[in-house]
DNA sequence: CGGCGTTTTGAGATATCTCAATGGGAGTGG
DNA sequence: CCACTCCCATTGAGATATCTCAAAACGCCG
């Protein structure tokens, strides 16, 4: 399994000049990939060429064991950086659950000016710790929390990252095997889980399986535990 | 529950000056702490004021539930440092599991260092790296192997990690109860898988339970689905 | 030698998985 | 516009890996 030939790349449109940093300036001249719905960004063993911003939609980063058992690591929503803190090749793998774009990077570019622009560099530090954080508090919850708390916890963590302020529906934007892979379930039970918070009155479910309200948030992360 | 009070510190003998780099030199000033086995280094909630560097035993690195239940984040060795990549205050809990020494750093001089020595600066980076893939691989671990493979794959990265070239004895240095809350097992179930190892004459239990042979390294991780 | 913390072992309970069938929605072609 | 198909989600029933509770054995230290 390979990521798709770059030669689907679209040129990104240029910013008109007032980028507020160097991030954002690299990002403004990057080109821009459109993804369809379980494309790979990159895979386990491409050489590693560029970092990416999710510009919209939702990518999958995964690692899988030999056997094809797949854990997915994070998922990157807009404004989410992939592909930090590598050295030589890929580790992971990076797909779309749903079509994306993502704004393209060259790697090593990135890394020279990070060389000289410390704001950038401190930028990457600092992104690189968050996603840290993010993997630790999800090995909490697939190591030590049941099905229905990894749901709760879940929903609340997709909630409080792709939300609007205020608003209680959230998008899935992913399939159930997306979400099992991510909390180290089956399909199956996920979607019990998912009907048992519903039977309870904590979330409701509409729109094809794929939006989710959430009706009862500190119930909802009272079931988390925390 | 506290870190221990710094008056328990002790003055760190003086490196007789041919360190090689700004990490190392700090490291020759800086303070040595010892600890009891199940004494905390800091615990999540403490004002961060030191990097640690392990120089003998075992540090647990965890996180705890509301109701307790802990997951433990990593096991860091002699020469790992730990309490990087945070901001604030600490998010994480770091215990010894046997009685252990550690160099303390001020995370602030550190930083300020970092700030203008870029090959500190990156020594950081590379760090939080290299914790980030450990932690991802554990992640792995935890959602998608079963007992015996989780097992398996400890015994091989803690060889991997602490065992000297060429020797096939490691020493667990840890209670069982360590090691399943780092795999999200249960002490009982990490016992059973153990023995169960030691029937198939993959490894062998000596001294109390604490030193552990790895007979046949092939087939172990064989075991653990590489 | 006695006591304490830990590990091992056993037996039964259970959460989650596996396998299988059903149902719904989206896209396609007649 | 209606079948047809494909993919995905849901639901059910039975299997099982792991957990829970309990007891016994071990090893260490005073």
């Amino acid at each position: 399994m390979l990521a798709a030939h770059p030669d689907e790349t679209v040129r990104g449109t240029r910013a008109p000049g007032q980028a507020s940093n160097s991030l954002d300036q690299r990002m403004a001249y990057a080109t821009v990939r459109r993804l369809r719905a379980k494309e790979h960004v990159f895979c386990e063993g491409d050489e590693r060429e560029h970092v990416f911003r999710v510009e919209e939609g939702v990518i999958a980063v995964y690692k899988t064991l030999p056997d094809g058992r797949r854990q997915i690591i994070d998922f990157a929503y807009p404004g989410d950086l992939i592909g930090l803190g590598v050295i030589g090749e890929h580790v992971l793998s990076a797909q779309a659950t749903v079509p994306s774009k993502v704004r393209c990077l060259a790697a090593a570019a990135l890394e020279r000016i990070a060389e000289t622009d410390a704001g950038l560099a401190l930028k990457l530090y600092k992104a690189v710790c968050q996603e840290l954080a993010a993997t630790r508090n999800l090995l909490v919850t697939v190591g030590q929390r049941s099905a229905i708390e990894r749901v709760a916890a879940f929903l609340i963590s997709l909630h409080r990252r792709t939300a609007a302020e205020g608003a209680a529906t959230i998008n899935l934007a992913m399939r159930r095997s997306d979400i099992a892979d991510l909390l180290g379930l089956t399909i199956e039970t996920v979607s019990r889980t998912l009907t048992k918070l519903r039977g309870m009155g904590v979330i409701d479910l509409e729109q094809g399986a794929t939006r989710v309200q959430l009706c009862d948030l500190p119930r909802l992360a009272e079931l988390a535990n925390e």
